[in-house]
DNA sequence: ACCCAGCGTTCTTAAACGAAACCCCCTTGC
DNA sequence: GCAAGGGGGTTTCGTTTAAGAACGCTGGGT
């Protein structure tokens, strides 16, 4: 039935998070919009995406609430693309996938850029929340809820009515 | 010319790690990797993924040394995938997508399993590893090197070779 | 009146997906 | 010895989506 990699009859929060963000080219819309960007020309000079896929990426971000519009003129009408709090909690993915690039692929030091955080080099590291430890692979599990969890498919359309 | 996001011009990290794992299902094989998943049969039946799809995903995956092949049986001969120390370092990649889902969409204790650490729920943080802060939106930023550095599609060749 | 900027929409074409059939190799059971 | 079945794919074919270029719309500048 095409080529749609459907995730919405799955339910698992990753699936859901990649529903949203998953499809080609959303994810360098939103590390551009991290960077600054917030209009259609200037994503689609800087990324060279089709004008018709930017077109339809914007709108389903902004359908989820990760970006939002804002006017930035009347006559002409025109607005602006910016972060929602939603969009901007996608930042440590961003981060997250950064730092892998960066240590498996370029090689450390090889990168474009660097991040700086507070003036010395910024290296992302996850921690849990709670105690603070980095999880190694043993002592992280995921457990099933007993409940019956909605899918992908349902909880999207809760999200958005 | 077709459909593939091509985003081996650009010269990024996070664009380079796409490239790797960027297409449809590559993220939700490595979810159910980490899992315990290794079996063709395995990933098909829980994924629903087109065949075709999923060996050509493992393909690419092995590819860049993210799995390996293990062979568990001479005959009929049969092998395994399993992660890489390259594979295993996008956990922390994996479970930011998971935090995101599960708190934008799914809704705190919605969804349908959760995070144990140590018998305590997790939550991934995110810091530096340098000072050990949660970075803000304001002091982090993004620098450019003065040297010319690769595009993600030099970068990747020399990745392989 | 003409051109330009900004933001898309509309078209065509070609790649990648989805589904199902098919294939190979070997094991097990009758 | 032959059929059935499991594991791990490949082939074939139809459909959907992205790429790419062209066009449209709104208003401003000169």
């Amino acid at each position: 039935m095409g080529r749609t990699a459907d995730y919405s009859r799955q339910t698992c929060p990753i699936a859901a998070t990649l529903e949203v963000i998953g499809d080609p080219w959303t994810l360098l819309i939103l590390r551009d919009a991290f960077n600054g960007v917030r209009r259609f020309e200037q994503w689609q000079e800087r990324l060279g995406v089709a004008r018709n896929v930017l077109a339809s990426r914007l709108k389903t971000l902004v359908a989820h609430g990760v970006l939002r519009t804002e006017p930035y003129s009347d006559r002409p009408p025109r607005h602006e693309y910016l972060l929602t709090d939603k969009g901007r909690e996608l930042r440590p993915v961003l981060l997250t996938l950064y730092d892998w690039g960066e240590r498996n692929i370029y090689g450390e030091g090889q990168a474009p850029n660097r991040m700086v955080h507070d003036g010395h080099p910024f290296r992302p590291k996850l921690v849990c929340a709670t105690c603070g430890e980095e999880p190694g692979s043993r002592d992280l599990r995921r457990v099933d809820q007993d409940v019956a969890a909605p899918t992908v498919g349902e909880a999207l359309a809760r999200d958005a009515g």
